[in-house]
DNA sequence: AATATTGAAATTGGATCCAATTGATCAAAA
DNA sequence: TTTTGATCAATTGGATCCAATTTCAATATT
C-alpha cells in the first residue's frame, strides 16, 4: 500500500477534525511518527502544514499542540466564508459565465428535493445532504473562476465547524432539523434564482446569509445536547 | 548570525515578489540548496509551503516552478482583498471596539497628510507611502478581532502585485502618480470617517472600492512603462 | 532548608544517506 | 530512418544521524 505524498498530513488534519485529537492535547515528532509508523520527516512537514493552517501552534521546546478554537473564532470564520462565497455568487454572475455551472446547481438542487420529498429524516439521509451541500458551494466557487476565493476559502475550511463539510445534526429533534435544512435548501434555491436572472448583489447578499444561517444554528446550540458532528470528505 | 527558522521560505519568497525569479522559471532541490548554503530538508520544507501559498507548482519528478500568474488572477486576487478588508472595516464597527483602533488610523491619517503637504513626491516619499498604506490596512485586519480575516488574507498577501504591500509607481509621471495616491489617501480619509460614524455598511463599501482602485490603476498600466515596483516588508 | 549547579532527557532543526520513480539518451533492430 | 529497449541521470520522498537548545531534576553547597 503505497502512502500518498500527503498522507501523513491528512491522517493529522482529520485527527484534528473528527475530534479524536482534543483542543490542547499535545503532539510531539517522534511519538507520533511512531504512532503512525513513519519516520519524523513526513511528520514534521505536516506539524508545520497544520501550524500553518492555524490548527496547530508550536510550544518551542516542548512540541506543538491543537489549537483552542474559541466560539468567536467560529464565527469570524462563517463571516468570512460568507463574504468569500457571496463574491463567488456576485462573479458568477458579473462574468456572464453562469450558464456553465447553472445545470450543475440545479443538479444539487433537485438532488437536494428529492431528499426532503418526505419528511423523514435519518442519518443517512443528513450524510447525503451534506455531500450534496458541499457540492453546491463547490461548484459555486470553482464556477467564479476566481482562484483566489478558494485559496482563501482553503485555510477556514479546515477549520472546524465552520467549513461546509461538516454539519452539527440532533439526531433526538429530527423534525427541527428538518425544517432548518429545509430552510437552508431553499436558500440555495433562492441563490440559483438571483444568480440565473443576473441578479449578482443580490445572489451576493443571500450567499451571506446563507453562511450566516448556519452558525445561527450553532449559537443556539453549543449547550451540548447529543448533537452529532457530521462531515464529507 | 543564526538564521531563522523561516529564513529560506523568506528568501525564495522574496526572490519570487520582487521578481528576482521569473515566473516559469525551474526551481530544483539541490542546486537550491547549494545557491542558499543549506540542505535539501529546509528548501523542500520552504517548496511544499510556497505551492501552498500558490508561488510554486510541482512539476512531477522535474522540480518546481515559478507559477505563471494571470492579470486575471490578480485582478481576481484584488476582489477578495476587498471583501475581507471590507468586511474588517465592517465588523470594527459592529462590534463596537472601534474607539481603540480610530487612533491608530488618525496616526496613519496625519502621516499621510504629511506626505501629500507639498506636491513634490519622490520614490523615498513613495516609500514612506507604502508603508503607512500597510500600517493602514494592518490596523484594520487586526482592529477587526477577527483572525480569520488575517488568515484568509495571508495567502492573498503573496500574491505578487495584489498585494497591499506593493505598489506600482511610475517615476516618469509623478504628477499624476501623486494625483492617484492622493485619491487613495483620501478614500482613507473617508473610511476612517464612516468608522467613527459607526457606518458599517459604508464603511465596508468603502474599503471594497478603495481595493478596486488599485486594480484600475495595474489594468491601465500593463503596457509596461518604466513603472517601478516598490515594497514593504 | 533554600538555592545554585550540573548533567541528563527531551525536542527540534538541519544534514546526509538510501530507495524509488521517471525522463532522457543512446544504441540496436526492424 | 524510425522505433524500441535498456541504461543512466535527475529528482524527489523518506529515514536516520548529529548538533544545538532548553527544561527538569537531582545533587551539592551554603
Amino acid at each position: 500500500m503505497k502512502k500518498d505524498k500527503h498522507a501523513v498530513l491528512s491522517i493529522l488534519r482529520d485527527k484534528i477534525l473528527s475530534g479524536a485529537l482534543k483542543q490542547g492535547d499535545r503532539l510531539v515528532e517522534i511519538p507520533t511518527a511512531e504512532m503512525l509508523g513513519v519516520s519524523r520527516t513526513p511528520v514534521r512537514i505536516a506539524f508545520r502544514a497544520l501550524e500553518q493552517e492555524g490548527l496547530l501552534t508550536q510550544l518551542p521546546r516542548r512540541g506543538y499542540q491543537v489549537r483552542e478554537i474559541t466560539n468567536d473564532e467560529i464565527a469570524g470564520s462563517v463571516e468570512v466564508r460568507g463574504v468569500l462565497e457571496g463574491l463567488a455568487a456576485r462573479q458568477i454572475v458579473e462574468k456572464g459565465l453562469a450558464g456553465e455551472v447553472i445545470a450543475e446547481l440545479k443538479q444539487c438542487l433537485s438532488d437536494g428535493d428529492a431528499l426532503f420529498s418526505d419528511r423523514s429524516f435519518n442519518e443517512e439521509k443528513v450524510q447525503t445532504y451534506v455531500e450534496m451541500n458541499r457540492k453546491f458551494h463547490d461548484v459555486l466557487v470553482k464556477g467564479s473562476q476566481n482562484n483566489a476565493i478558494a485559496m482563501a476559502l482553503q485555510i477556514n475550511e479546515h477549520m472546524p465547524m465552520a467549513s461546509v463539510s461538516s454539519l452539527v445534526f440532533n439526531p433526538d429533534e429530527s423534525d427541527r432539523e428538518y425544517e432548518r435544512l429545509y430552510y437552508a435548501h431553499q436558500q440555495h434555491h433562492d441563490i440559483v434564482q438571483a444568480i440565473e436572472a443576473g441578479q449578482g448583489a443580490r445572489a451576493e447578499s443571500l450567499m451571506k446569509e446563507h453562511a450566516q444561517a448556519a452558525m445561527n444554528r450553532y449559537e443556539q446550540l453549543s449547550k451540548g445536547t447529543t448533537s452529532r458532528t457530521i462531515r464529507s470528505e
